[in-house]
DNA sequence: GGACTTACTGATAACGATTCCCATTATGTG
DNA sequence: CACATAATGGGAATCGTTATCAGTAAGTCC
């Protein structure tokens, strides 16, 4: 409580009101676990997995379940309130879904698992249309680039 | 044993023998059980899980154990043989590399889960400026689209 | 061609991420 | 404020994948 006098505040700050509204609307209830995941989820600047995001709020007291945090997360992935990211290693990670669309995707490091977000307009508009040509009816995408972090060369 | 006299040949058809040396070249030696996995990946069009290709091996009369379908799955995707592909349902996915570069992506039906292959010239293209211009050295990419797939639209 | 080193193999146990189940708690409505 | 029921936490169960181990076989060196 009490960080909302930050300097930078971006797009991306409406996703909490946003996600919160979304959930209501749906006529969810909402508990003490769901309210801290989804603050916790709000404050992340990239992909965190189910545990990690359960690690960071025991490590500030909390003693939410675990089984919580699968739930939430599936509950705001069926609802688009969340995109799944999978860097390849078998450990799912979520990030918030940003309701303008604004979205980014992934360098992996394949030797130390590091992962870190880019974003480039001209692939965004190839992807949108390869999206319009194939018969699909897409809905998202999903892009990775593998190779070897600064940190690791 | 018995079918290379089909009719139309790819240009993929040079993975088993490329795939074949490489093995060889690394000192591995060539038991049964990885003949067979080798050929069925060969065979195969799109991405396979280790399960499915451990079940059709057995269906056609096989005793192979899944452990070696794992180990030879490790053992080429760490040779680059092969392209690991997540789509995003938990279980890992597995294709020939080809050696001349070429490579597909792929469309995920988000409702039923039947996966698609695409290629797209633009796309590749602007991953390659993408790739020139960040930080990490990349080594390769993945994308998936995810929608509605026409069956079940 | 036969002995030998050691990679390969299949079965099964172990493991980790995720899901399921159930008794308890707590939300929000009337 | 009582009530119906969604939400919760703990732990068991599940599922994909990996590790272990003893038996088998590939390739090498005479």
């Amino acid at each position: 409580m009490a960080e909302r006098d930050h300097a930078h505040q971006h797009a991306t700050d409406a996703w909490l009101p946003h996600a919160t509204l979304a959930l209501r609307s749906a006529g969810t209830r909402s508990g003490g676990a769901r309210s801290a995941i989804l603050a916790e989820l709000a404050a992340q600047t990239c992909c965190a997995s189910a545990q990690e995001i359960h690690t960071r709020l025991r490590d500030t007291g909390s003693t939410i379940g675990i089984a919580s945090v699968y739930r939430t997360l599936e509950l705001l992935h069926g609802m688009g309130l969340v995109t799944r990211v999978d860097t390849g290693d078998g450990v799912a990670r979520f990030e918030p879904t940003h309701p303008g669309g604004e979205h980014h995707h992934h360098l992996v490091c394949t030797r130390c698992g590091a992962v870190e977000a880019f974003h480039d307009d001209a692939l965004e508009e190839a992807i949108h249309r390869v999206a319009e040509r194939v018969e699909f009816e897409v809905t998202g995408h999903d892009i990775a680039l593998r190779g070897i972090c600064s940190a690791c060369r």
